[in-house]
DNA sequence: CCGCATCCGATTGGATACTG
DNA sequence: CAGTATCCAATCGGATGCGG
């Protein structure tokens, strides 16, 4: 965490801690993130495994992982419009995090 | 990450990972945290050290924390009445979550 | 099939003033 | 000093319908 000296004093968006709480958060993010850490898969392929995720909401997480470069979007040819989602490298990096988040998740459900 | 069958669906609140998300999230929350993981604070000396946040988000922060468990509140005896707050050790058990947060985020930013 | 546009209710965070 | 009460603007998430 910041060092005593050059401390954060507010959040800000570049600070490392909410950098990857960005990448996180939001209602559904890590439970695409999940599903696509088993693999790639197409938007409907997601709805299909998060039954009850409205279009939307869907839409707006993967646009958002997109944009922060954490999964890539790829247009199939032919038709109907096919669409492969996987993460990037950076996505995968998210690996660890999600791991210690399930860890200290259980940790605090137990001590409780 | 939860295993392939048994998968969660949807977010649910007693997810381990949502469990550990909630703890972490909220704007200020991580602040609030790394100052009491530096040891005990009054709501005032809580306030030097995050100058910009409201009384009123301090507040609800410090409820928070304090209804899951990771803070305690104390009330001093005496005038002008003095209170502190502490970790308690299902707080302090955030300490690597928090690190690995860090970690992550400086790793997403030389990524990029 | 993919996913955006729209509408809407609920929640969030900030500013400020006030009380025990 | 330590908060709570109010008010408000902005964001968020869900439902649904339409267009490429």
């Amino acid at each position: 965490m910041p060092s005593p000296t050059g401390r954060t004093l507010r959040p800000e968006t570049d600070c490392p801690v909410e950098v990857a709480l960005a990448a996180v958060s939001g209602r559904w993010t890590t439970l695409v993130l999940r599903e696509l850490m088993h693999g790639e898969h197409s938007f409907g392929t997601l709805r299909d495994r998060l039954p009850e995720i409205s279009p939307k909401v869907l839409s707006e997480r993967l646009l958002a992982l997109r944009e922060r470069g954490l999964v890539t979007q790829e247009r199939l040819p032919g038709f109907p419009v096919r669409t492969r989602y996987a993460l990037t490298e950076a996505g995968r990096a998210l690996r660890p995090l999600l791991v210690e988040l399930y860890r200290t998740g259980e940790a605090l459900r137990s001590g409780t």
